[in-house]
DNA sequence: CGGTATCCGGAGAGATACTG
DNA sequence: CAGTATCTCTCCGGATACCG
């Protein structure tokens, strides 16, 4: 027997899944929460230069996903948290790994961009190096 | 001292490097090209339902941050071969467990999905269990 | 405090047709 | 075979202002 699921197939529904954790925003959430439940501040403030709206936005997929729970307590002034469900904390695993080979890797990348770029404009040395 | 790069900052270059690792295609094209070369089709009956366009594109933009080397073949008709170079090779471990977990967690999600819709619409049992 | 509502702009994705 | 060229269109994402 085969895989249940291929990400090839163009109709697999992994695909739909794929699309939502790679959206744009949704590893910071799940960063976030990997540590510690936070409320709707603390994760605006915690996860710099997001906007309320797109951070509901993620916050509503993610727990339409399954993968956050929200607990709203009836105070005033409200309180909201948000945490990881089991299945959020399973996906702390992998995009770990991605967001640390993105913080790992990128000289590397910033590398070998400034060599295509000296590739197609092969005279400009504006920050080239002096040493061959 | 702390980390060089932390992906919570506004400004930092992971971003970057996640948003490009985070496109849409990227995954594909790095997972088909994880376990050999591939030829430009080949690649494209590979990864369904791409366009030659987006693929193009993806590719580029790979050669770009180092991830794939193309090496083109001056014989007719043309070939083009597609690789990952090392440092692509190190992106396949994460970018492998997010769609092993993309693959593997679809029902859990399809399940949380019908849920959060029950939740909206209590009434509409299309397809729900008859088994309590 | 914890969101919504609204509007807007641009990048990205897709379809289709064509070329060296 | 391996792409380009064009065009369209959606959909994200951001700014801003307001509400319970």
């Amino acid at each position: 027997m085969g895989k249940a699921y291929d990400v090839m197939a163009a109709t697999c529904p992994s695909r739909t899944v794929l699309h939502r954790i790679g959206a744009r925003w949704t590893v910071f959430v799940v960063t976030a929460l990997a540590d510690r439940t936070m409320r709707f501040g603390e994760l605006k403030d915690h996860i710099q230069g997001i906007t309320p709206k797109v951070l509901t936005e993620t916050l509503r997929a993610l727990e339409a996903d399954g993968l956050v729970a929200r607990s709203e307590f009836d105070v005033h002034p409200p309180r909201v948290e948000y945490a990881l469900t089991p299945l959020g904390q399973s996906l702390r695993v992998p995009l770990q790994s991605v967001r640390e080979w993105a913080e790992t890797h990128v000289p590397e990348i910033h590398r070998a961009q400034r060599a295509a770029e000296e590739a197609r404009y092969p005279a400009s040395d504006s920050s080239s190096a002096s040493n061959a």
